[in-house]
DNA sequence: CAATTAGAGAACTCAACGTACTCTAATGGG
DNA sequence: CCCATTAGAGTACGTTGAGTTCTCTAATTG
């Protein structure tokens, strides 16, 4: 009632602000939170920051303090929802391994980290710098992980000593991306059990020339 | 000189649009031309409409006329740029077929059209309708490829008779397509040669159970 | 308490997709 | 040849979303 001569440049008598704040690591978990849900529910390309900024009720000028282009949202995001890859199968069967790591692998493609993982092949991967990066934060990669069982199954005499070449570390995890990719998710189940019973068990079972 | 009185809406004496134009398979040649320089010179995501149309000296309206969205003059030109899938290689060797076949599409990958194939995973294969197009544009895909090398191969007894199952005959595109889509262009080839000397040549020599 | 920081909401600029319009170069038919 | 029609070149426009700037003021800290 008494506000005299303080006319302003834009006279907004309705909207203040008034109301509690998240701040800090409260606010950083929330909208990395809401990214990853909106990546799930509408895909990467047509994710966008203001989505976001509601879904988070957070100001989209809060979003670009923390990360400065739209990809480096989504990738936190993904790193944040990667699992842990020290935690691996050891079922003494080579074949129960195998299939339980491409099982699992399966179902997070079915997921954000899918969603991203194509965002990455148009937007990140042909950028040096950000593939590097991807690179180092994404540990658990198919070729690795393959390694450690490929060896423990050498030991229990079920794959043949140095069959694991650089190449068929690979072929797993490219035989799944490459359905993920070209026919989408969910890769199904019998084309799972086809890339391991009908490619990887006699891959490996095969001595390198 | 003599113009009285046609003062119309917007009086500019100095563009009239004069000068020679194409029309019909000649303009649309030029477009698709321009389309696939574009594309091979700055890739999929920063292709732009508007430098398509400076690039073939035309008007973006032309281009709209005929194709709907930016995704469909891409694929149209790199549909037109695809190689003849009938002409595949019979050397008497499957090593030598295989190598040679894996060598070509990379080559391919290396230019344009791997750089469609990105936008592919992005904006196309997430769509059923336009999905099934790409799949019958391209027929040349690798599993029918490679079941040719197999059944010949198996008549000259170079691979196991019944070696050739659906994720078999996936696995040397896929691999290639991995090295692709994660790496970049162009795949180097010790890399192809690896991947046949590694995988494809001693998967097919085993029978599937 | 006062000063500082940063969060919410709004407004803004720009690029690019896609659309509409004007002027007029080509084409085809009578 | 002339006229009507088509479509091509260039421009302007509306919309959307990335990214930026600004205002007000809720929190935090000393």
């Amino acid at each position: 009632m008494t506000n005299p001569g303080i006319a302003g440049r834009r006279p907004p008598p309705t909207d203040h602000r008034k109301g509690p704040r998240r701040r800090g690591e409260e606010l950083h978990a929330a909208i990395r939170s809401a990214a990853l849900a909106e990546l799930a529910e509408v895909g990467y390309a047509r994710f966008t920051m203001d989505a976001v900024a509601v879904r988070a009720k957070a100001s989209k000028a809060s979003l670009y303090r923390r990360w400065p282009q739209r990809i480096d949202l989504i990738m936190d995001a993904i790193y944040e929802n990667l699992p842990d890859p020290d935690t691996l199968p050891d079922t003494g069967s080579f074949r129960e391994d195998a299939l339980s790591v491409l099982r699992e692998t399966g179902a997070l493609l079915d997921g954000p980290a899918g969603e991203a993982m194509r965002g990455l092949l148009t937007d990140v991967l042909t950028d040096k710098e950000r593939a590097a990066e991807v690179r180092e934060r994404v540990r658990g990669n198919g070729a690795n992980v393959m390694g450690v069982l490929v060896r423990r199954a050498v030991e229990r005499g079920e794959c043949a000593p140095g069959s694991a070449t650089p190449r068929r570390l690979e072929t797993g995890s490219a035989l799944l991306r490459y359905h993920f990719l070209f026919n989408g998710a969910p890769v199904p189940d019998h084309v799972i059990v086809g890339i391991v019973d009908e490619v990887i068990v006699p891959l490996f079972a095969a001595p390198a020339d």
